[in-house]
DNA sequence: ATGAAAGCGCTAACAG
DNA sequence: CTGTTAGCGCTTTCAT
């Protein structure tokens, strides 16, 4: 592969001449930086972006850590990060956790070593190993879930509120034993929208029993399925469901159905996380949507200021999520 | 940041003891390892991997290049990828081309400035750069859609073969006007799936007339929402359709929900790619699935072997896909 | 405006 | 078994 010397013999200068007129500085005399031009394209040279990375002790890239790539949710965020990322010549990679925390302390270490510019990450939990970064001062942002105890740039959602308003909801529409499938112990958003959940059971006056709550993995349907299904065998069994996220909504619809169960005339079902499909399912779901896209652009925006300044105080921004209502939580469809 | 030769003072030997405590290599003393060890771990030392690569000339990490993140067929690609690269000891980061050929380019520049081990890449189509990468050596697999006119490693899947028997199976069933909303031309899968609806038409000894064709983007529901609109408003519209991928099947079915037509009974359909959600669907929609995660298993076996020998010859995988019919191609539901 | 030379942090000969 | 030394390819003073 041809280096910069090549390059610069072929030209007929010094290495230097070739790096000033490749990178536009200082300045260069016009017929230099044409002759490099030039041989840089006969030789088909492209930079040795480890070298210069090495030598300018920083580099372009991004990393966005996200705990499931198979989430609508998280992709919505990484399209967010990548258009704010690519505008300031960022680019970003993704890597995904899966929500196992070895698999993210692996990434994290990869980008520490790679000496990305910053990383943006939505922890798998409170164990997470994000402060191998911070200890070496590279910037990071948190999505989705906060980095506890920790004072970090964050970009967060209300899901407490919006879990109490959905479930209001639902009372509102007639449902009287109104169940919730929420992620595992210690996730954030997980936490806080069964805590929404049992705001408004609490605002009704409603007893705060923990029979008709479960709590399941994240990123996959099938133990949202078994635990909806167990729900639904109890001798008094929920009327509603509000449950915690997309992939553990698919988990609990599918229980429904293996049991014919219809939503909304039979079970009410809102779930989190809109999606292009929601409105095609019999019946179409009511949902809790979160502003994903905004979240990746705002951490994004939020990484590059911390990047060029390092000072600043951390911030957090908390966005709203909103409550659509479909026929799934309608009693009569 | 701790340096490799802080922990060479630290532990009072050479930095080449230190880099080869570090890395298993030789044989050192066993003592020394131990304040190697020691020493590194009381600077929180970690190994700068930009020289690392630098020095060795290569890097472990692969990149992936999918045109679509938000579509699950990719991110089921992307996590065959990873679990593979994983256990050989390799990274990978994920790069979203977008279907877009100037954002494709940009990331195959970063990945050949960052001297990636290899890539495997969807190319959004026959304009792709890839040869940037090829030219310089740089160990390339294409999934789902091959590199035209150049011998390369690839994991195809015979689509063709699976449209037309798909094309065959609502003929079958009594429709008689079968339509097709593809990809852009030039897109092998969306060529490809063309051609094989094609061939089931002239198989049935159907006239190939294009008037219920329509070509759209790949990664938008929106255009084939109104392509499907289009077909559906024709004084002689199709009594059923093949959708070629899964985002365009969503505004396909956003188009006839809109109308008040019920896929099977009003309009037959039929779209490549199954979902979890598939069958959530009123009434549960007839796919073609391709095996997603093995593509990506097997492109990232064929990408490691292409890294350890680079002179193995070309190979092609194609792999099968499967019909699964539901009720949204049977006239009763 | 240009070139010579130093050095980013690491690994791999080569000696000893 | 360990240390010395020479770079990997690039950018950036410092001279000229």
């Amino acid at each position: 592969m041809a280096t910069i010397s090549d390059v610069a013999a072929r030209a007929g200068v010094s290495t230097a001449t070739v790096s000033r007129a490749l990178n536009g500085k200082s300045t260069v005399d016009p017929q230099l930086v044409a002759r490099v031009l030039a041989a840089a394209e006969e030789l088909g040279y492209h930079p040795n972006g480890l070298a210069r990375n090495l030598r300018r002790q920083e580099t372009a890239v991004l990393a966005l850590v996200i705990s499931d790539v198979a989430n609508p949710f998280f992709t919505a965020i990484a399209r967010g990060v990548e258009d704010v990322a690519q505008d300031a010549g960022y680019s970003v990679v993704l890597c995904n956790s899966d929500e196992n925390p070895d698999k993210e302390r692996r990434y994290l270490d990869v980008a520490l070593q790679e000496r990305v510019a910053g990383v943006i990450i939505s922890p798998t939990g409170p164990a997470t190993s994000v402060d191998v970064l911070t200890q070496r001062g590279t910037p990071v942002v948190a999505v989705d879930r906060p980095l506890t105890g920790r004072s970090a740039d964050q970009v967060l959602v209300d899901t407490r509120a919006a879990a109490q308003e959905a479930t209001a909801h639902l009372l509102a529409g007639g449902y009287r034993r109104v169940g919730c499938v929420t992620g595992p112990e210690g996730v954030r958003t997980a936490d806080d929208r069964l805590a929404g959940y049992q705001d408004a059971l609490r605002a009704a006056g409603l007893p705060r029993t923990g029979r008709w709550v479960r709590r399941v993995e994240y990123h996959l349907p099938s133990g949202a399925r078994a635990a909806a299904g167990d729900l639904l065998a109890l001798p008094e069994p929920p009327d509603a469901l509000l449950v915690a996220n997309n992939p553990t909504a698919i988990g609990a619809l599918e229980a429904l159905a293996e049991r014919g169960l219809r939503p909304g005339r039979d079970v009410g079902v809102v779930a989190f996380d809109d999606v292009p499909w929601a409105t095609l399912m019999d019946p179409p779901l009511s949902v809790v949507t979160q502003p994903a896209y905004e979240i990746g652009t705002e951490a994004a925006r939020m990484l590059l200021a911390r990047i060029a300044d390092g000072t600043r105080r951390p911030s957090t921004r908390v966005l709203a999520a909103t409550l659509i209502t479909r026929a799934s939580s309608r009693r009569t469809p």
